[in-house]
DNA sequence: GTCTATAGGGGGATAGAC
DNA sequence: GTCTATCCCCCTATAGAC
């Protein structure tokens, strides 16, 4: 990306802000191009529709916090794994709290386009927490994995949304436990 | 109730199971009534507006989950209050799944018109989460509470959709860790 | 109470000038 | 690359027969 285009990433942003308020369906292409002051012909100008729009997003997303997980679990000291993994995560929501918000919300759903790959990126993330807890000694069914990350997502939104004072390392505490 | 409404429930697990499925907003009048098996305009008998249907879906899990919460909490042993909030609060998934998937999904959005009692609802198990922790001689910050709630959200949809052979205990021991 | 038919509006998407 | 104008479908909601 030599010459990153401007309009395409205001667009993005609008999408991911306004579907993280209002879910996916109830965003409109009308108020994502008006968010993003460009007209409705520029967005379909940069993507091919609405749903490739968001699918690009949602995998985008997960593809960056799955990076960034598995570089951080590399570095990981002894006895830290699951604090690392939950730490990287949070680091991620709060670099882009939109698109974490539209990704949490997408992940119960079933009959949805991306739906695919959201389920495989479910997965790795799943195994990836089983591995850090058996790195920690920890029981690491695929119960304690769910509880873990369910804690790191609901913690994460917590300080984002609402309780934006809880420091890092506290939201990794109540998280990581 | 002396003689409830057979059609109406038809509507009401339709569109509860639609919504879980897709969302809320994706989900339409008439594939709610073609799933119910009744015609679109014995939905708008019953209902005033798709919008105030799912507000009373949403508003009644909640408080249902609510009074089972406490009732179970008022009986719950010395150290064992925690457990005894999640236990409860799974058996209530179990019993309706998609009413509680659609709760969750909808927990993290602000712009919606059922918001306002969502966040009440919310505040409500929050501090109950914070009773139960300090009941058990715990840790019992917010982010403590928002982790507990997290977990306790994600196991049992992992076990009502991906893990359905995980037991009661073994979801219970997970999430109240 | 339940149906069919239809009104009315808003949404995604495209065409074509600049 | 960005805009305006427009198409056309589908969605919510209503009217009115039975």
């Amino acid at each position: 990306m030599a010459r990153p285009n401007v309009s395409r990433q205001k667009v993005l942003d609008a999408a991911a802000e306004l579907a993280a308020a209002k879910g996916i369906s109830a965003t409109t292409v009308d108020e994502i191009a008006s968010a993003a002051g460009v007209a409705k012909g520029s967005v379909y100008y940069n993507f091919e529709s609405k749903e490739a729009m968001y699918s690009l997003l949602i995998t985008d997303a997960l593809e960056r916090a799955a990076l960034r997980i598995r570089a951080a679990l590399n570095n990981a000291a002894d006895g830290t794994a699951v604090a690392t993994v939950v730490r990287a995560f949070l680091m991620g929501i709060d670099e882009h709290p939109a698109a974490g918000k539209v990704v949490a919300t997408e992940m119960f759903r079933l009959d949805r386009p991306w739906n695919e790959s959201l389920a495989a990126q479910r997965d790795v993330f799943f195994s990836t927490l089983q591995d850090a807890l058996v790195r920690d000694g920890r029981e690491s069914s695929v119960s304690d994995a769910a509880a873990v990350f369910g804690a790191m997502l609901m913690v994460g939104f917590e300080r984002v949304v609402f309780s934006p004072s809880m420091s890092l390392e506290r939201a990794v505490a109540s998280a990581a436990r």
